[in-house]
DNA sequence: TCTGGGATTGCGAACGATTTTCAGTATGAT
DNA sequence: ATCATACTGAAAATCGTTCGCAATCCCAGA
């Protein structure tokens, strides 16, 4: 019955209220990438004495305890996922909005290597990439 | 007199309008990523009967004519610069705001394989490096 | 060189996402 | 159960950007 985003506000020593309960569900079971609107929405339907302002006040806030990340899909509006353990980044396939998570080991120590040899340690990086389906016959 | 830009929107049959000449010196001579404030802070400096409606409005079109190139940096605004043959991407100095320009073909090649690999072609893609400088003892 | 009409401009209003204000309400330590 | 305090809903404010509209400008054609 306690989300996993729920014990963590627990955790902070946030006072745990019936919409920081339900918006910290919703995210908890949430496999994609809401934007706020879609977080409220969800929200409403378990319990619709929610407003769109708390949703807005509990997403930043759950940020900045680093519970979620904030995604930038170059949309006006900001997208939120669970924090995991591990790193990824995002594919949008322009046509449908699908977003695919991957993950390179070698792309990130790449990054890595470039900073260093500006003489600058990485506190942050955003890479997204935005594509097409291949066609049919030239598939790998 | 004429600066490379307003050679461009001729080239392009755009009509040459003063304010959109003074607009065009200004994104030729700036060196740095104005954001739209900026250039209409520079433009009006040149002539001061430009509003900020029409800095919008020029910068949109010189957008569209592939002229110059939107720079999203994270902070609300859009930023500019001219656009050049060379792909590039920006490290933010995230104590003084400073921005460095690099760029990397293999990066490019990896990141064109992992989309491949995803089963899509890229159509576009964004990657920016915040960063704070190394400390003396660790420069490479 | 003069002219007509479509393109462009300045202004302010409208916009969409997000933040803030403020008065009322709920939480959790006592 | 009480009470100080943190939290909430609703509406107004903010910020960057776009839009509507009447006035003005540019330039192809005469
Ligand atoms: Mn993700
Ligand atoms: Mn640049
Ligand atoms: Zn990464
Ligand atoms: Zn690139």
């Amino acid at each position: 019955m306690t989300s996993r985003l729920e014990a963590l506000c627990l955790e902070k020593g946030l006072k745990m209220t019936g919409q920081r309960r339900v918006i910290s569900q919703v995210l908890s079971e949430a496999d994609d990438h809401p934007d706020v609107e879609e977080v409220h929405r969800r929200a409403v339907r378990i319990d619709p004495r929610i407003s769109i302002a708390t949703v807005y006040r509990t997403m930043r806030l759950l940020e900045d305890a680093q519970v979620i990340e904030r995604v930038d899909l170059g949309d006006g509006r900001a997208r939120y996922e669970e924090a995991t353990a591990d790193h990824h980044h995002h594919l949008i396939d322009t046509r449908t909005g699908r977003i695919i998570e991957f993950a390179s080991p070698e792309l990130e120590s790449m990054k890595e290597r470039i900073a260093r040899e500006l003489g600058y340690k990485i506190v942050g990086h955003r890479l997204e990439i935005y594509g097409v389906p291949l066609d049919e016959d030239e598939r790998p």
